[in-house]
Order: C-alpha cells, then structure tokens, then sequence
DNA sequence: CGCTTTTGACCTGCGC
DNA sequence: GCGCAGGTCAAAAGCG
C-alpha cells in the first residue's frame, strides 16, 4: 500500500502516516483544513455553479410532471458546462467514502473495460452532484472516481482522516 | 417502514 | 435512419 504513497498527488500535509486504509472500505474526509483543500480543487467551478444556479432558478417552484419538461430542464441543464473532477485511486475496493451521502442510481457495463462503471448522486436535498466510479481494466488496482458539479451544503459525516487516502491519490482536473 | 441497490428499459448524441 | 455507447429512470427487491 505504501508503495507509491510518494509520487501520488501532492497534498501538503504533515501527517502522511499512512498504515490504514488496507481494511474492507476506506474512508475519505473532508473537513477543517482539509476542507479548505478540497474547495482550492473546485477553484475552477465556481463560475460555472453560478450560471448553473441561473437555469435552476428558471424552474424554482415549477412542478415537474411531464416528460417532456423533464427532458427541456435536461437539455438546459446540459447545455451548461458542468464542473468535473477525476480522482484517480489506487486501492483494492471502490467504495471510497468521502463523507458525502450517496444513492447509486446506474451501473453501466463499459465499453473495453471488464469492469462496470457505477453512477452516485449525492442525496442531500437540492443537491444534485453526481459522481462515478469506475475501474481500470488493465490495472485493476486502480479506481478512478469522477465528481460532477459542487455541493452546495456542508459535509455530513465527520469520521477519521482525509489524509490517509489523499496522499495516494493523483488528480486530473478538466 | 423507509431508505438504498439492482437492473432492464429508455433516452440522447454521434458516427456512419 | 440505424446502431452503438454512455447516461438516467424507475419498479422491484433487498436491507437495517
């Protein structure tokens, strides 16, 4: 485990101590400081939440039953560059727990890849940021978990360290 | 009983 | 228009 723990995404912490994180799941934090990292990653979005925010408000109060108003607020929303983020993961179980909530809502079989893709979106009211997982089929020791949007509340569980993971993981920003 | 997961169907964009 | 691939929906099943 500790074998790349070097040249793996560079988070500026003072504690890489490392050792867990081999168990069933790992857990993934952010808050305190670490919380202040997290949002200098988002830097980018914040521009694109806030004309995102804009299409919302176009259907605040609407009630939403048909589908073709489902399929004009997708479009719309489509239409809108959304924020992504990819986190590439070294680990063995692609449950990272990044003290968010989420409701899997789609599995997809990937094309050239043994490995189906999964399809999370946080379960907070009002918030709909997606993310999805997904493994390397030539290196199965990889899980590679892509953010979409930003949220837009506080994170709701506060259990152990953000560091153990975050020292292992590289990220590609688009 | 109220969530979450599973899973096939459906939708949409794209290349031909 | 057709087929494919990726993404999402939603009913049913599963679980604590």
């Amino acid at each position: 485990m500790n074998d790349n723990s070097g040249d793996f995404f560079s988070y500026s912490s003072s504690s890489a101590s490392s050792a867990a994180a081999t168990s069933s799941y790992l857990s993934l934090n952010m808050v305190n400081n670490n919380q202040a990292n997290y949002e200098q990653m988002e830097k980018d979005s914040w521009n694109y939440q806030s004309s995102r925010d804009h299409v919302a408000a176009d259907h605040v109060g609407d009630v939403v039953n048909t589908a073709s108003e489902k399929s004009k607020i997708r479009k719309a929303e489509k239409k809108i560059k959304k924020p992504k983020h990819a986190f590439q993961t070294r680990s063995q179980v692609d449950i990272l727990d990044d003290g968010y909530r989420w409701r899997k809502y789609g599995q997809k079989a990937v094309k050239n890849n043994r490995f189906p893709r999964n399809y999370y979106r946080c379960t907070h009211q009002g918030c709909n940021v997606k993310k999805q997982v997904q493994r390397l089929s030539n290196d199965d020791g990889v899980v590679v978990t892509t953010y979409e949007g930003v949220h837009s509340h506080p994170i709701e569980k506060s259990t152990d360290n953000f560091e153990n993971i975050l020292t292992q993981m590289q990220i590609y920003s688009r």
